[in-house]
DNA sequence: GGTTTATTTAACTGTTTAGTTAATCACGAG
DNA sequence: CTCGTGATTAACTAAACAGTTAAATAAACC
């Protein structure tokens, strides 16, 4: 019953067209240089319209621009809105390391106290304030 | 007519996961650390039962944990996935750098020049339709 | 037992998506 | 102008999605 459509915000587009193999495989021949929608679209699968509008989805996202020379029309990978993500994941990222710096702490913890029996409890650690 | 089940792979899942502003939220707010399912729902307009389910969404991509003590459900974010995203954004990351690095480079080459009036038509970067 | 609190599942609905085939548009070459 | 090629649009279908309300589960409290 959702009256009002949703604002599509420009990150949630990026992500979601990520969201698709074929499309990061799309993304991944784009890495390597402009191309024609059939070059695109001849290792997959599926028909050239089931390709054309996952180039859509892509442009729609920012991810790919597309020129017009003759009758092709070749696509280009725009990296802008991957930064984006990036940027979005960079919050994050802190805490994988963080973590992953703890398990090493508690790994050398282990080997320096020869560990008797219950002295590595990991009594909660509660890292509630990773931030 | 697809017969077959594409098979779901992991890094999809991931970013289907990421693509919706209400769960990116809530990974915000765990962040900040554990919490439970009606504190997670609280800041959202929408019925339990619909956070609920974002939370599976969340769950079966392996960004979050959860454990059960009494009634509750209490939420753990797990960045692991992301780590993942950020490996598979890294083959891009590259890429708008050195588009960076062009620009800095065109922008530099500009000033030695002096650039008269119209020496800095931008002839070259004509991706006309940004959109 | 019965009630309260936290959360999930069931059943349903409207919308979006991913694909299909067939038709159409856009262009250059004869 | 007509033909072939590259690509998109139209019309359709099946499945997935995001939300709803109502019912069910699970545990604590009395």
């Amino acid at each position: 019953m959702s009256l009002n459509t949703p604002p599509p915000d420009r990150l949630s587009l990026t992500l979601n067209a990520l969201a698709d193999p074929t499309r990061r495989a799309i993304l991944a021949r784009l890495s390597l240089g402009e191309t024609t929608v059939n070059e695109l679209a001849e290792p997959f699968e599926m028909s050239l319209p089931a390709v054309s509008k996952h180039l859509k989805v892509l442009e729609r996202a920012g991810l790919i621009s597309r020129t017009r020379t003759a009758q092709w029309r070749p696509c280009k990978l725009e990296p802008e809105p991957l930064k984006e993500v990036d940027m979005w994941l960079r919050d994050y990222r802190k805490m994988w390391e963080q973590r992953l710096d703890r398990l090493e702490a508690y790994l050398k913890e282990l080997q320096a106290k020869d560990t008797p029996v219950q002295s590595a409890k990991p009594k909660d650690d509660k890292d509630g304030d990773i931030k």
